[in-house]
DNA sequence: CCTTGATGGCTAACGGCGTTAGCTATAATG
DNA sequence: CATTATAGCTAACGCCGTTAGCCATCAAGG
């Protein structure tokens, strides 16, 4: 009966550090989301790639959520990393941040819809992730807090309408990108 | 049998014109997302607010998808609508229209989830629907294709990053709004 | 007037989903 | 050696989209 916290040492427990064989679980749920979308991660789906059979997970994650949530934080994760490494190779440049940002998405675009397109569940985040994330937008844009969030909001939408191929069969995405960022640092 | 559609009239063939019942089937299909959101669309509840049984909506629907679908295209039709409308008062102001475009959306958060977050089921659309719906943006940057890309992006990225609640609590966003409609303009 | 066929309901059921309950084999621990 | 935690299993539940097949109503045609 370990399914549940226990007071003293919390050992596993969700959200906190994961154990070796919820880490096997996570990179699973991964694979199939980077290969074949987030509609395709079932609990029966990700427990076949393991081996197991589907009720197994629940010994290891209370709920599917809570698969989903180690996922997110991984995204946002590796996003931030990838703009803090634009951002030591360019300081304070907005374009190369966002060019970084524009990257990391289109190279995961399962992954960024699935972090992107439902309610934020920030209380199961590490802490400051979600400030992490940003933080190099907002230091590019010299703590205009307005300025930086309008970048986003370019950064985000046109990324996430290219994955959904919502743009006119031959446009120029890549010039559109650049008329935007650049529009928005002067 | 006539579920299929036949070959010499083809009378209310899908995806053309609707019939009465088929209509007051939308009707209640928009309800219920405006009401709760489009993961509550359920062929069951929306039969329930109907009064019937969910296979009965097979015999005006081929599937859940061509529901969708007429949700869609309404929600492209009104958007299309609210930004001319715009323009029609402020001739030539893409911030006018801008200003429509998210005013609609944020009107209708459920329904623009719908349709945006999903492939857009182009085949399904009545034609020319959506260029008629970038049409204004497109006029209003007077054939600039790029930079209506870009504010579109922009725009879309800002209303569902808001609708998500995305962005800090206390953020100004009709600040950032402002901010970056005026630094794509000029 | 009676038949025919279309219309639009219905029930029963299927397979897939997330999830729960409860069993069990193995491994670690006292 | 006995106990207990771990991590698997099967069976099942309720909800989902969807299909098959039945039946009442009603208009049109002989």
């Amino acid at each position: 009966m370990a399914d549940q916290r226990q007071e003293p040492g919390e050992p596993p427990t969700w959200g906190e550090r994961l154990t070796p064989r919820a880490r096997e679980i996570v990179h699973a749920a991964r694979d199939l989301v980077e290969e074949s979308g987030a509609e395709k991660l079932t609990m029966r789906s990700l427990a076949d790639r393991l081996g197991i059979k589907a009720p197994s997970l629940y010994k290891h994650f209370p709920d599917k959520q809570a698969v989903e949530v180690q996922l997110i934080a991984q995204m946002l994760d590796e996003c931030a990393a990838a703009c803090e490494a634009a951002e030591a190779e360019a300081p304070g440049s907005l374009e190369a941040i966002a060019d970084a940002y524009r990257a990391y998405a289109l190279r995961h675009p399962h992954l960024y819809r699935l972090a992107t397109e439902r309610p934020l569940p920030r209380h199961a985040l590490p802490d400051g992730l979600e400030d992490r994330t940003a933080a190099p937008l907002v230091r590019a844009c010299a703590g205009d807090g307005e300025l930086a969030r309008a970048a986003w909001a370019f950064a985000h939408g046109m990324v996430i309408l290219e994955i959904h191929g919502r743009f006119p069969e031959g446009a120029d995405l890549g010039a559109a990108w650049k008329k935007g960022t650049r529009a928005l640092i002067r």
